[in-house]
DNA sequence: GTAACTACTTCACTTAGTGAAGTAAATTTC
DNA sequence: GAAATTTACTTCACTAAGTGAAGTAGTTAC
């Protein structure tokens, strides 16, 4: 049986793995997808959650997400104005990819236990 | 019904999404595992197939991917000499990730003919 | 008036990736 | 027998991506 979705090289040049690859670019893009699956988040709450990441790099990922239509960003007029960031129905399609890399990731936390 | 792996942020500091985050590092790396998810492949076919790799990139990653036990390479005595890369049975775990980023992928370039 | 709070931006620096060129060794071509 | 070919890389100079410390803006608490 044939893999539900082309997985060969023959996919190109409108590789659906290619166009996820350049959504998901960058380091911490999957992170803040995994962040943000748990619910809406503050940008402050992020770059605590994702230790290391540079406040440059985490304002331009959300404001990527936010121009794909991927997540919503929220202007809370509070006293000092604060943000919040959310999935919207669109980014939540993300979850199959997260169940996949946390069980791949599982599987290769296995085998660095035995090597 | 809770996730069936944990998705939210309290699955730090040995989080396994950011550790198939390390494996699949760089640009390349998930273009590496569609390719030989499709069979046994030779450098030069690699080279050829990720149009725009740069050799140095490309023999990284291949070595990396080795080194953690997910690629095999072989070397045939010819000449002049050839190599052939392809998945172990650890490298095939990728699968369910290739799928899910697949279909991600395509509802992503759905998006972007609509915008 | 000084400090604190939040969500950023700016800037100098390091790391990752590019792409053209080079290497090695045997083998076919002239 | 000298030159060109083939494959799998390596080397090197350059550009792009990411880092991390510091700065900014506007308001309110002291």
């Amino acid at each position: 049986m044939p893999p539900a979705l082309p997985l060969d090289a023959d996919c190109r040049p409108d590789c659906p793995i290619a166009a996820a690859g350049e959504v998901l670019s960058g380091k911490w893009t999957t992170l803040i997808f995994r962040d943000l699956f748990g619910g809406t988040r503050r940008y402050s709450q992020l770059q605590a959650s994702l230790a290391g990441i540079s406040p440059r790099i985490l304002a331009d990922r959300l404001r990527m997400l936010e121009e794909r239509g991927l997540v919503h960003r929220r202007v809370i007029p509070s006293v000092p104005p604060k943000t919040e960031y959310s999935l919207t129905d669109w980014g939540r399609r993300i979850e199959p990819v997260l169940v996949a890399l946390a069980g791949f990731g599982q599987m290769v936390q296995g085998i660095g236990a035995r090597a």
